[in-house]
DNA sequence: TAAAAAGTGGAAGCATTATTCCACTTCTGA
DNA sequence: TCAGAAGTGGAATAATGCTTCCACTTTTTA
């Protein structure tokens, strides 16, 4: 199954390990801040290598974007998911998940696409999508505070799209500059909003 | 002043202006519809004029797109302007504007930039801005409603913030989906949420 | 340490689109 | 109706940025 135990494999050589964290490194950093519209030569740049060295192991921008882009939301889910387990309270679990969300949101703003569709992903990986892991997790954190008589009733799903909307980068960013960069006090008002439109 | 009026100046040819009519048209509905990425050539074929005759008024590719958006988010203004006067309880204005939005939004889903730094835009027209015109709108909304006592207090700009999250292009989408696309019910949605997190 | 294997850099090739340009057409005024 | 002014279409050009390719370098194995 692995490549490495395959008759006659010889282990990785060390500079291509090397390269390629330093190639995930800077693609990291480059579309996190600026998106797709990064150059591949100006990701070659800030790594240190060749274009070519970037198109042994990536194919295309697109599969570079991709896998960098997938790293981040997994990441982001991981956050997400753990957050939610440490809290008990349907409540307090939304607020913690505002909370984190918001700040990935900040580190990885033109890496998050917080839209159902991404349309733009090549579709190859078959992406769980941050969009349906978060909008899932929310959902179920409504429909047990609903259950449980904290939570308002109505549709959960319809409730968990419109948290959803105070969550993405670009509402972050927004929200943010009101209150001098705070990414932490927005996060606080949000929370407040919605705990008055959710709350029974 | 005018330019007809200057000496020796002749009235513009009948065709120029229809074409010119049929250019924007064409290009309000391409732009609408897919955004900045939609082609020249594709412009003008839909216009059935050459790509010479658009450049003949529009000098780049981004005055067009900035005087079609610019349009647009006149228009916008305008509706939203005029749904607020209508209504006389500040809850009734923040209705009508987020029906209004609603419905503009998705009409020209692609050309409404509701962020507050267009930043694509090449800033040589002095924009007002749909974001800024829309946030001031809201705020005065929510500011008043707060003096009447219907409106929870709270930073009324911060407040404004959020309901305009609700109310971009991306998110009218999200919604919409959950309800077969019937635009009106998300709005509805959205208003009952809002009226909820924002009563006193 | 030397030969073979593997990887590398970055210039050249492509592909896609915006933009220019001008021979030709259409309109207007007389 | 005609001459001149104005406008037009669309092929040619320019610009941008992804991708390929291969002579050269580095690493590994023996």
């Amino acid at each position: 199954m692995a490549e490495e135990a395959a008759a006659g494999a010889r282990r990785e050589r060390r500079d291509v390990q090397r390269n390629m964290e330093r190639v995930l490194q800077a693609a990291q950093e480059l579309f996190a801040e600026r998106g797709p519209d990064v150059k591949m030569e100006e990701v070659a740049r800030r790594a240190g290598v060749g274009v070519g060295t970037i198109y042994r192991r990536f194919p295309s921008k697109d599969l570079l974007f991709a896998a960098v882009s997938e790293a981040a939301c997994q990441d982001t889910r991981h956050c997400l998911f753990q957050a939610a387990d440490h809290a008990h309270d349907p409540l307090e679990k939304l607020r913690a998940i505002i909370l984190v969300q918001y700040r990935q949101s900040v580190r990885q703003a033109a890496l998050i696409d917080l839209r159902p569709d991404p349309a733009d992903a090549p579709a190859d990986l078959d992406h769980p999508g941050l969009y349906a892991s978060l909008h899932d997790l929310l959902a179920h954190v409504i429909a047990s505070g609903q259950r449980q008589g904290s939570i308002r009733s109505g549709d959960p799903l319809m409730l968990a799209a419109i948290c959803l909307a105070l969550l993405s980068p670009h509402t972050v960013q927004n929200l943010s500059r009101l209150v001098d960069d705070d990414v932490d006090a927005a996060a606080d008002h949000v929370i407040r909003f919605l705990s008055a439109g959710l709350a029974v």
